[in-house]
DNA sequence: CCTAAGATG
DNA sequence: CATCGTAGG
């Protein structure tokens, strides 16, 4: 797959001013539904292809190079969004607009194809792929590739889990792209063996395709694997997210042939989280949870640049993270 | 009941401008919901004595005389607040203190005791009475007296219309003042048996209390009495608030005795609304309907020097209604 | 188009 | 403490 855009390498030299425009963005009238959104008028506007990133002071740029000396030429971000069109609301697609992925994964859509917001339908850069949940606002994945991949599935071919909208795969030429959503295990682990029987289905859908071609795997797993992973290991144990039954299954998993790319590139990075719950302002103290992963094949982790976790991005409970990969 | 506070008779020589400050109260920020509601600073604070009145602009004051020539000693407001949760966030709380009634009656509270806002435990000036529905979030009044009745009843002594919190009777020296939120005939009339069933028990349960003393009812009768009370009377005779059943209710009613006091004051007025639907833009077009009301026993009619609706008060899809009477 | 509760996270 | 769908208006 060749990119459309070539990667910047910093030739912008970028302020790195990590200001939080999504909460300026979030505003809202009460009384003006219509018009949720406040844009900052004090700002000039400037072209879209000048990009919304300066003005916002994050650096989407990528000049790390790959094992093989190599820099990115496919960006991959994926995101949980958690109710798309209150996303959308928040300006969740200016961000994609700045971050401008190759392919954009996202999770908890929570919104059938017939209530897209019209912003989502007015979006011309990417095909989009939709995979939703028979429960109206309920799950949900998405997938937007610039290109159009080789082929789309859905679902994993169990049809109790595929009702519930939470797994894409797109086919590339040389990987396939796997945006997924695993099951929570509830509150009191009330679902939690709706998530091992997951984890046994998954894992067998994953290695066929990693028997065909190396896969990338993105989406919310659901999972902390490791006491580095979360805040609070200590009094989550028996948390949905955190029990030895998932840490276990996601050990298992890679056990298999893959690799978790951010923990490989920062084995030691604490209070590196893509998910805060919004109750006592955990976001605010980090208090979080890494949740969300890109899980590569083996034969292609060292083809990785670098995994950037988008912490500064608001929008949803989750944030954003951003895979840069030569391939 | 002796008032407390003495009528203010134009004293001050308000100003009239009529501004919509409940439309800039109720800015809110999405990501800070602790301060939902945003003081407008550029205004100085003054003493709660000097009121908030002449900052909004509404003259909460009447010299209006009765028929035997005297101004007011009493004040009554009603407001159905749908929601009192939301109304206080939009800064309800904010009317009461401006408009100052020694009885303060609602509808549609749609909250527990249990789950009052503070803002609401923290009212001094008032006692509260609340009749809440079985069914959380659902109908319920209240009424805020300044003076303590001399008795407090809840709903009409019928099981199943008392379970949805409906009525509270409180009983003063010289009157009875009734707060009551009268069922809605449903989409489609699904409801309007049940609101017939209301209409005899309540006919009843008031001509019980207006044997003893006059009575003063306010509420959400959920009627436009007459096509003078609604902006399209031709096409709602068959919707909740417009059928003949409902009509022909509210006249049997008054044939007992009773007077709606707003239109025995201003016969002929048009365009005089208590509730105008969230859809549409009805309110700023004034697509609205007259369904809340003082209705009183004839013997105490003349009694009533002016009954006002408060259609520049917002906070609710209801606007408050206030009766000045001398008694 | 609003409110609220309830399910889910 | 957010999202959503639904009931109720």
């Amino acid at each position: 797959m060749p990119p459309k855009r070539k990667p910047e390498n910093n030739e912008e030299g970028n302020s790195k001013k990590k200001t939080k425009l999504s909460r300026k963005l979030a505003e809202k009238i009460q009384e003006e539904p219509k018009s949720l959104v406040v844009k900052d008028e004090t700002e000039p506007q400037t072209s879209a292809a000048k990009g919304a990133a300066e003005q916002v002071g994050i650096d989407y740029s990528c000049d790390a190079r790959n094992k093989h000396g190599n820099t990115f030429n496919v960006r991959i971000t994926n995101w949980n969004v958690d109710g798309l069109r209150a996303w959308v609301k928040k300006e969740g697609l200016s961000f994609v607009d700045q971050e401008k992925p190759d392919i954009f994964c996202l999770q908890e859509t929570k919104c059938s194809i017939a209530k897209l917001p019209k912003e989502i339908k007015d979006v011309k850069d990417y095909k989009m792929f939709w995979h939703n949940s028979n429960k109206e606002g309920y799950a949900g994945v998405g997938l937007f590739s610039r290109d159009e991949p080789l082929s789309v599935k859905y679902g994993l071919g169990n049809e109790e889990h595929d009702s519930e909208g939470r797994c894409i795969t797109a086919e590339y030429e040389k990987f396939y792209v796997v945006s997924v959503y695993v099951p929570n295990a509830g509150r009191n682990l009330v679902t939690l063996p709706k998530r091992l029987e997951w984890n046994k289905i998954f894992k067998e859908f994953i290695k066929e395709l990693d028997e065909k071609k190396p896969v990338i795997i993105c989406g919310d797993m659901n999972v902390a694997h490791n006491e580095i992973d979360l805040t609070n290991p200590k009094t989550n144990t028996k948390n949905a997210g955190f029990t030895k039954e998932e840490r276990d299954g996601m050990t298992d998993f890679l056990a298999d042939g893959y690799v978790d790319t951010f923990r490989q590139l920062y084995p030691d990075k604490t209070g590196a989280y893509t998910f805060w719950s919004y109750m006592r302002q955990a976001r605010s103290k980090n208090i979080g949870w890494r949740l969300d992963y890109f899980i590569l094949s083996n034969r292609i982790a060292d083809n990785v640049c670098d995994n950037i976790i988008r912490s500064e991005v608001f929008g949803s409970d989750h944030c954003p993270i951003t895979l840069f990969i030569n391939i």
